[in-house]
DNA sequence: TCTTGATTTGGTATCGATACCAAGGTTAAT
DNA sequence: ATTAACCTTGGTATCGATACCAAATCAAGA
């Protein structure tokens, strides 16, 4: 930086100033500036400007996984909204291991981050303790927590469950079962199993739920294979099968096709996710879309402008329900 | 740290060490410090120790997207295998845009990461002197590029393209059309491509693509759903579809299903990937499993001891063609 | 011309850790 | 007992930017 000052013939300030507050230099001393930072190639150095006035414009965020899809949407809007707000993103995954995330966040606050974003919504106190010594915009997203740390971007899981259930109920099915939902570490799919829950007491209904806690069956794909062999066979009265997630309901498909069982006609299937492959010109999947994008999107402006945010405490960012050929 | 070490009796240097160096340091002492550590819940600040140290212990990733399930993983065994060793990864996503590229990597290095992993094979002039210019481990992944810039691990894209088309020509099939792989911005479709091209003209079969350069057609699941009624349209003849992914294999079984194709008798499908969905619980989909996973530990060990990388500068992770009930 | 207020500019201290060097203490060998 | 080598420890300078304050410059109005 010195060099380039010198080159240009001003104080090392101005040449600080250049590069964050344009606006604050003249015309002339600004364009020289320029043009000596390109003749060095010069990159400046933010650790030592992230040092001296606290604050490193970066973003920390731990994430139970990038490995899904709707998920990784959500950080392709957070990553690209920050990058364009010249942040950049740090990024962690834990998972789904709640015992990573403390380990994750003490590694993570020792950047400096400006915030942080988290996924999880069970924080173990360690983790409350140091989010609480630190005075940086937390945002939790996708579950809204019913008592957010400080700022929550997401949907309800329960209602969307509840919305499932109902429009399943609506159909004129009474032997609904629901399939996944108790995978460790991740309570999201509790939430929708707990509306499904709800809904089919609100109708009278007996809930079904497959398979049980105790139960260890693959997950995805492989558990809704498994359903025909497993919940189906114990019951077979049942005629509507809801899914938490798409990849489950896409294995449900696949099997139900293999074994010559007519969708909706015999059984009916919903989805959860709004996966690709839900598509029409695909599996052509009753689900609830949820719009992981703007997930990031909000979760980004939260994090740059956590004044207005915090404001609103909590923003529902809402899912749709689309009804499709499988119901 | 200065209280830090106040309370413990000691010097700052000592804290330091303790926290990066510890077997330096007398049993009495580490205790000492450690419970001080502790007790104040101090957490230490990389951002200083970057500066003065010249090693942030930060890497940089700049990829094409994260919205890919096979890339995520790859994503996941690379953000693990360094947060094991005590380093995080600054993500930041170019969205197939090449554009992007240098101002990503421009803000990147002003963080000054102590290696960088890049997705893209080929860079601007602009890029190329960025990165000369800095000395750490550069380490380009997925596509196997002919002259690396320092370190590359990945596999043959055309190799890979070559093994399916003769797979398929072992199959008995002789009018094989190659789908998609004509993405702006995204040349490892084409180098499978490619591969196939080279295969067919080894067994003198003339290569069918679809669809053309010029045309504007959607990608993944929507552009095999396509397939029927433009490139099967227009070539009848065609008995086997080699696409280049899973998705759109996945859209030209679903079309096939919906039209009464029989498969693989009527027409044989390959995709390339290894997404979940190609297993046989779901569509029972021959095709390229990449390692996803293992390129990221891979790239992650590359970047964590360069010195062992550069001796081989290529590591080729290789890929497994399997051959399920579509061939 | 002089004053006032706004704008632009630069000097210097500072952020919090680690590198480097030097000093003191310990052990082993002569 | 003496020397040499090693281990442990701490003081101080330093990394490269920005905050803070003060000085210089400029424009407009009296």
């Amino acid at each position: 930086m010195k060099d380039v000052a010198d080159l240009a013939s001003v104080g090392t300030i101005t040449v600080s100033r250049v590069l964050r507050t344009p606006e604050k230099v003249s015309e002339a001393k600004r364009s020289r500036v320029q043009k000596a930072i390109e003749q060095l190639g010069y990159v400046p150095d933010n650790t030592a400007g992230a040092l001296s006035s606290n604050k490193s414009r970066v973003f920390g965020a731990i994430v139970s996984t990038v490995n899904d899809s709707v998920f990784a949407q959500t950080l392709d809007g957070l990553s690209s909204t920050l990058r364009a707000a010249g942040y950049e993103l740090l990024l962690t995954s834990t998972n789904y291991d709640p015992t990573v995330e403390e380990d994750a966040l003490r590694a993570l606050l020792a950047r400096r981050p400006d915030g942080i974003v988290l996924t999880s919504t069970s924080h173990s106190s360690g983790v409350k303790n140091l989010l609480k010594s630190v005075n940086i915009p937390i945002v939790e997203i996708w579950q809204l927590p019913a008592q957010p740390l400080d700022i929550a971007v997401g949907f309800s899981n329960f209602q969307a469950g509840y919305d499932m259930a109902h429009h399943l109920i609506g159909r004129g099915k009474k032997n609904i079962a629901f399939i996944g939902g108790n995978e460790p570490g991740n309570d999201r799919g509790r939430r929708r199993r707990d509306g499904y829950i709800a809904a089919l007491a609100d109708a009278k209904l007996p809930p079904i739920i497959w398979p049980s806690e105790d139960q260890d069956l693959p997950s995805g794909i492989e558990l809704g294979a498994a359903v025909f062999e497993g919940c189906l066979k114990v019951n077979p009265a049942i005629n509507a099968i809801m899914c938490v997630s798409d990849q489950v309901a896409v294995g449900v498909l696949c099997e139900a096709r293999r074994r010559g069982v007519e969708v909706p006609g015999g059984l009916s299937v919903s989805g959860f996710g709004g996966f690709e492959l839900a598509m029409s010109s695909g599996f052509d999947l009753t689900t609830i879309e949820i719009p992981g994008r703007e997930i990031g999107v909000a979760s980004a402006k939260a994090l740059l402008d956590p004044e207005a945010a915090r404001a609103k405490k909590v923003i529902d960012v809402g899912y749709t329900l689309i009804e499709r050929g499988t119901t």
